[in-house]
DNA sequence: TCATAGCGCTACATATTATGTAGCGTCAAC
DNA sequence: GTTGACGCTACATAATATGTAGCGCTATGA
């Protein structure tokens, strides 16, 4: 379901990384989703389907099984949270909220 | 045309600024348009449609004119290009880049 | 002067994605 | 054996994105 690096995405034909993850995380409720896991926190699919307002079921389970294809999250008996790589990912997302404060004072 | 910090979007009410970051770098192009720029360089709207394949004119049209309402990019004679804030937030979205390379080696 | 070419962009029909709501099948507790 | 919460699916509707044609403008050059 999900685009793996390698493969061709919107934008690019090369399936370079950076393009596969950007072509993931431009689309809707992927960063939320990571945002909500990043603490390593498990949650599960009602948690999560509640911290994102709005989000609709069917979009929500097809997220959370791409991101689960891209190894970013995982999911057992306690619920939904991140894999190590999706934890780092995690902490680049984290600086977008420190960034986004500076920006809104600044606006 | 696009929410400013403060106003509500998807999956947040209160328009806290990250949400309202999220929102805007969740929709198609918005990261690889800001990664486009993340050099400083200034391109033309054709130079930039050609960086980004299959993009259509509308959309593009549409984000830059987002963009530059966020204060991130701005635009002259030289073509578009990243404010002091979208160099800022593009160095984040660089980090992406060196993340996802090991990301791909791992999968 | 008046084609030619490139620019930023708009129009619009079509296709793809996302939303909202109802509810199914499973399991555990009462 | 009913109740409640779980993870999720179905499906109609709405919102977004794509693809292609081409407009109005400016600069160059014949």
């Amino acid at each position: 379901m999900a685009k793996q690096p390698g493969q061709k995405v919107r934008g690019s034909e090369t399936g370079r990384p950076l393009m596969v993850l950007l072509d993931q995380l431009g689309q809707r409720w992927t960063l939320r989703i990571l945002w909500e896991l990043r603490q390593g926190e498990r949650l599960t699919f009602r948690e999560l389907q509640s911290r994102c307002e709005r989000v609709s079921p069917t979009l929500l389970n097809k997220r959370l099984k791409e991101l689960r294809e891209l190894q970013l999250i995982d999911h057992d008996a306690g619920g939904y949270g991140p894999t190590p790589q999706g934890r780092e990912l995690g902490s680049i997302i984290q600086e977008l909220d420190g960034w986004s404060r500076k920006w809104a004072q600044d606006l």
